[in-house]
DNA sequence: ATGACCGATGATATAACATAACATCAGTAT
DNA sequence: ATACTGATGTTATGTTATATCATCGGTCAT
């Protein structure tokens, strides 16, 4: 069910394919500086290389930025052209990503004003996860 | 109509209010260095300063940051309590606050997971103003 | 009044995030 | 072989943000 999720992983280059799979393994938002630190080992050592890799990833809907923490994670749905919004936790970073109904998009994109023509929405939702929920704590 | 908006303005230090008079004078976001550059001459001369004003201004729904842009705007409804959206020309820095419906604001949280409770919603549109679309150009 | 306290502001220093600009290299078309 | 082109490496620097400690002004118990 659901099609259009079989990543016919439209070719990486060495060093995307490593910050990708930096991403994924980590499994939560990592800072540019953060995934320097994690790829040296495999021979990446300077910033513009991670924010080059970055930003070719984030062109073919791989990876997405998370504006409010200036951190990065892998796209949960392999790769996605682009509607989706972000739950965050703030005491523990965990990040959900929200896949947008064609309605919802269309509502978000309806808030523009006249003035605006709406191009790209960003949707960020913070909050507490269930872990970090005060009510949960010993 | 509309209640709500008659600013008791709820007394600012020398340096907020130097800070929020700034923003609003300049009608665009600025970003917090950006600011501090216009209120030298005012006697504010360090980061720290900014930030700390801008983060009170914040606290009192008078500013916004427009998390897209690392940048500032003062609150374009005297101060809100915070559910709104902003829709942002990519070519001129041109800035829209939508204050949004109650329904609007429900959709929003409740595109949160069962996983993370919802706080607070960003909602950042970005697009092209008619001032700047292509059409527009000579 | 005095001085102990406390919150706000000032100042220094540095951390964290991001990109401009130029060098080098690999592939390929001539 | 040479010249072009696009990707990657490298240096340097620009931009955004905060930790930390110092200082100042008010309040309040004595």
């Amino acid at each position: 069910m659901n099609a259009a999720h079989h990543h016919d992983a439209p070719k990486l280059s060495r060093n995307q394919s490593e910050i990708l799979s930096c991403l994924r393994n980590s499994g939560e938002p990592l800072s540019a500086y953060a995934i320097l630190d994690r790829v040296r080992k495999s021979g990446i050592s300077h910033p513009p290389t991670v924010y080059r890799a970055l930003n070719d990833l984030m062109k073919k809907g791989m990876v997405h930025r998370l504006e409010s923490r200036s951190a990065f994670v892998a796209c949960g749905h392999g790769a996605c052209d682009g509607k989706f919004a972000f739950a965050i936790c703030r005491a523990c970073d965990k990040v959900v990503e929200i896949l947008l109904a064609d309605k919802d998009q269309a509502l978000l994109l309806g808030l523009a004003p006249d003035e605006i023509s709406p191009e790209q929405v960003t949707v960020e939702i913070a909050g507490l996860c269930n872990d970090c929920h005060p009510s949960r704590l010993a």
